[in-house]
RNA sequence: GGGAGCAUAGCUCAGUUGGUUUAGAGCAUCUGCCUUACAAGCAGAGGGUCCGCGGUUCGAACCCGUGUGCUCCCA
């Protein structure tokens, strides 16, 4: 069979991915077999894929395929996430574009429109998994919206508020005066506007003194419930405590100290109103202050502002100034810019407003689950996020989680006309809670709560709940599944998700949800920018599978991608990656061009002593690489186990073994060796298989006929490593490459042979190797007879001389003044050593082996020094 | 404002319990090669004040203190 010139990944990858999905070697059951489970962090319903997801979920399948291969039963579950915000914001706009406001349409009807939605564009980014080669269980694929799903997230909210868990309690929110609806922080659009800062005199209680501050909203006044200023500010010092009278409305007010304010802005003293500012509301609740809430649903002035009431806040500012001008309150009247929240429906200003909110109460949750990741029962990767985690779960605050939307799981609460309330999965429920305490109520009077969870409290579920391990508690599939493996997430969602997920797990399965967190680093630009759809820095990922194949990809973002440490994504990644697929494919046409002169052993007893070193060494190699993979897979450190391997394919086997095995143009090829080399190579696919699926698998395949796919083949014990062998490889890679610089600094040209004489104690490491060492450096002729030195080039590895003979002239000058080079350097290194020897402390209180090393150290310089003196005599 | 983390070659990073040749890799750079698998390649080479300062130690990239710069999270 021709293969083509370089590997071109297009039409295999589909080729191998749909043989793989037709065997169905990504399903799990339960059987016998130890379980590794995967969830997948499910992404957003309306997401493409970008950079973090490829990520991310190579890493996973890097995981996933890897247990798979030791005998593992892999369980992969895909899913989405419906996204409440993110969701809700696509299908607004869209209908906008149609002219449709979501206002105008009403809740059902917009529902509609998101499923519509969800069915059309949900889950594309399902699909372009597929093309990264994801080894999901497709049959699995959950969705954060699902009936079932639905139905649980519904009975843990209801089943939390049975516990006293789940509380009603007020918060700040941003409310559209226009449309009459609270707004999400994401609706909300800051705008620049030049307004005024006004100086308002407000006189202090018992006294003739005054105290100014300033403030944009001076109609808020009416609201206001303290004066605070910094601590530290001596003009306002003497007035802590004591209390300033609020103008046009006599309010007594105190005037407190917290270090909040600053001192340069304005006066230095700010009017607190708790109702209507989110900061001034935190400090409300600090100093337990009163709460006024002086405004009307539709920004008109409300009977608790006493002035102006029923008329519009903007109005209210115009009439207001003129009036505590009148009445010598106003001190000064400047020019001022600042940031101001406009709605993103109606344009109208944001009005913060307080609202019932309903909330998580977290100590109680947050308690094992800390104890849980501290005393690593989960252990997370890299550990630094420990320390982290724990910061936050010390300090948890509770947790706000209804959202002003409509896509999303609804608040299962139900209000009567009279404000009354009960929780329950069902209207009927709620119903038959409600009607003993108010006659006459008939189901039609009960209204559902208007808003939505957040999208956290479906997704903190998500790894028992994919196994249905909520609503149909101890089925065989949770038994086996949970707790899953290993979650792969950004660290920047270590509150948001990772915790809540630990505490629902704690709290409803009585079980972690996962032993093993890795966190993965931020995708950003070559300029250290995160990536973003506004910055247009983001790259089309499957523009880039097309351009270098998925495996190339694959290899272009693990190979720089520590774990925890952001990756800067830069192509030339992709670019090594996909060298790295035409490295191995080249290395298989070799392979293949020997498959027509093979012959068996004994023939060719002359020609397999070289190739006999290459096989004991490379073997003992190969094993040496898979202990060491085995153990930085186990710590998580998946870039450098690509890195070992990378340079195991490119270094050892392609530019040493194959080098040292393959047989003269056009010569036949040992029989042994041929099975040998063809059994390291799928040696090697099988430990890059994880990483590049792909070409590995189809490596596999080309290189014989093969009895089962390499995708499930089971990978083999690990043997032993020879260090003797290991040893003399070194010692000969390290004299090939010593005598190819020499040839290289002395111009002689590659195919001019040279006569190499090697001057020993000890022959024997080189018995087995000249074979090799003459063809790696073209030598005509090696021996061990000492030479005569003239016009010779001399060069010293460990202990041992090799003399260069050659026709051609040499340059003695350069000869010397590189011996020369080598000469100091060698002697710097044993001054070094022997200071540290001559240091009596260092003898007495170093280990005995530190010491014998640094002796060791000493003797081998002492030799080379004298080595290369020798040698600059002879020149 | 509170918290966490990072700083090693031009770039991205390793460096495990303080001692393994006066610090390693990949990419990039430079030199020479179209050598019969591979120029998407081969053979070599150069490149470091381990952020500054102080301390502990026989010995510090590593431990402690301090300064500087950067990043992230929360408010």
């Amino acid at each position: 069979m021709e293969l083509s010139k370089n590997y071109l990944p297009g039409d295999i990858e589909a080729k191998w991915y749909q043989h793989w999905l037709d065997k169905g070697y990504f399903n799990s059951k339960p059987d016998h077999r130890e379980s590794f489970t995967v969830v997948i962090p499910p992404p957003n319903v309306t997401g493409v894929l970008h950079m973090g997801h490829c990520l991310n979920n190579t890493i996973q399948d890097i995981l996933v395929r890897r247990a798979r291969m030791q005998g593992k039963n892999a369980c992969w579950v895909p899913g989405t996430d419906h996204a409440s915000i993110a969701t809700e914001a696509k299908v607004v706009a869209m209908l906008r574009e149609r002219g449709i406001a979501k206002s105008s349409i009403g809740r059902e009807e917009f529902l509609q429109y998101a499923w519509e939605w969800k069915e059309k564009y949900g889950g594309i980014i399902l699909q372009q998994l597929k093309k990264m080669g994801c080894s999901l269980d497709w049959d699995r694929t959950s969705f954060t919206m699902d009936d079932a799903y639905y139905k649980s997230v519904i009975d843990v909210f209801v089943d939390l508020h049975k516990k006293g868990l789940i509380y009603r309690g007020k918060r700040m929110i941003n409310w559209d005066v226009k449309a009459k609806t609270a707004l999400s922080d994401e609706e909300v659009i800051y705008k620049e506007v030049k307004s005024k800062l006004y100086y308002v005199r407000y006189q202090i209680a018992e006294s003739d003194e005054h105290i100014t501050i300033a403030t944009v909203r001076p109609e808020t006044i009416l609201g206001d419930t303290a004066i605070c200023v910094n601590p530290d500010d001596e003009r306002y010092q003497h007035l802590h405590g004591k209390y300033a009278i609020v103008p046009l409305i006599g309010r007594r007010i105190p005037i407190i100290a917290d270090e909040y304010v600053t001192t340069d802005f304005g006066t230095g003293a700010l009017k607190v109103t708790p109702a209507h500012d989110m900061n001034d509301y935190q400090l409300g609740q600090k100093y337990n202050l009163e709460v006024i809430d002086t405004m009307n649903d539709d920004g008109t002035m409300s009977e608790a502002a006493q002035l102006y009431l029923g008329e519009d806040r903007f109005e209210v500012r115009k009439k207001i100034v003129p009036e505590l001008e009148g009445k010598g309150h106003i001190v000064k009247i400047e020019d001022y810019t600042n940031q101001v929240g406009f709605s993103e429906r109606t344009d109208a200003v944001v009005e913060p407003r307080l609202s019932l909110q309903w909330w998580v109460s977290m100590k109680e949750l947050a308690a094992p689950a800390l104890k849980a990741v501290m005393e690593e029962e989960i252990q997370f990767h890299p550990a630094k996020f420990k320390n982290l985690y724990r910061h936050w779960m010390e300090n948890i605050k509770d947790w706000c989680i209804s959202r002003q939307l409509w896509w999303g799981h609804r608040i299962p609460a139900w209000y009567t006309p009279d404000g009354q309330y009960a929780v329950a999965a069902t209207k009927e429920e709620a119903y038959s809670k409600l009607k003993a305490q108010s006659s006459g109520l008939t189901i039609a009077d009960l209204r559902q709560d208007d808003d939505c969870l957040d999208t956290w409290f479906s997704s903190w579920l998500w790894p028992f709940e994919v196994f249905k391990g909520f609503s149909d508690p101890g089925n065989a599939e949770v038994k086996y599944y949970y707790p899953t493996n290993t979650l792969v997430t950004a660290p920047e969602i270590i509150f948001f998700w990772v915790a809540r997920m630990i505490m629902a797990g704690e709290a409803y399965m009585k079980e972690i949800p996962f032993k093993h967190v890795y966190f993965t680093g931020i995708v950003r630009d070559k300029q250290g920018r995160k990536m973003s759809k506004s910055l247009g820095n983001s790259p089309d990922l499957l523009a880039l599978i097309d351009q270098y194949g998925a495996d190339a990809v694959r290899f272009g973002i693990m190979i720089s991608s520590p774990a925890g440490n952001d990756i800067l994504f830069d192509e030339s990644a992709l670019e090594q990656g996909r060298n790295f697929n035409n490295k191995l494919w080249n290395a298989l046409k070799l392979i293949k061009s020997w498959e027509s002169r093979i012959e068996s052993s004994s023939l060719t007893a002359q020609g397999s002593q070289p190739s006999s070193f290459a096989t004991d060494w490379f073997e003992s190699r190969l094993s040496q690489v898979k202990q060491e993979v085995e153990t930085l897979m186990q710590q998580f450190r998946l870039s450098e186990a690509l890195k070992t391997l990378y340079s195991l394919v490119w270094d050892d086997f392609c530019s040493w073994y194959l080098e040292w095995a393959k047989p003269g143009f056009e010569q036949p090829v040992d029989a042994a060796v041929y099975n040998k080399t063809i059994g390291y190579f799928e040696e090697m696919m099988q430990l890059l298989h994880p990483f590049m699926p792909f070409i590995t698998e189809e490596i596999y395949q080309l290189l014989r006929q093969q009895e089962e796919d390499l995708c499930i083949k089971q990978q083999t014990i690990t043997g032993k490593s020879n260090h003797d062998i290991l040893r003399a490889g070194e010692l000969l890679k390290q004299v090939i490459s010593a005598l190819r610089d020499a040839r290289n600094k002395n111009q002689i040209k590659p195919k001019d042979p040279i006569k190499l004489h090697i001057e020993t104690v000890d022959q024997t490491p080189y018995q087995n190797i000249t074979g090799i060492l003459s063809k790696q450096v073209n030598a005509e002729k090696i021996d061990f007879e000492s030479a005569s030195t003239n016009n010779m080039i001399v060069v010293a590895v460990e202990k041992d001389k090799f003399f260069i003979e050659t026709e051609k002239q040499l340059d003695t000058t350069s000869l010397k003044a590189e011996l020369l080079k080598d000469l100091e350097y060698q002697k710097n290194f044993r001054d070094s050593v022997l200071k540290k020897l001559s240091n009596e402390r260092f003898v007495q209180n170093a280990k005995a082996e530190v010491v014998e090393l640094e002796r060791k150290k000493m003797a081998d310089a002492e030799a080379r020094i004298k080595n290369i003196e020798e040698s600059l005599k002879n020149i």
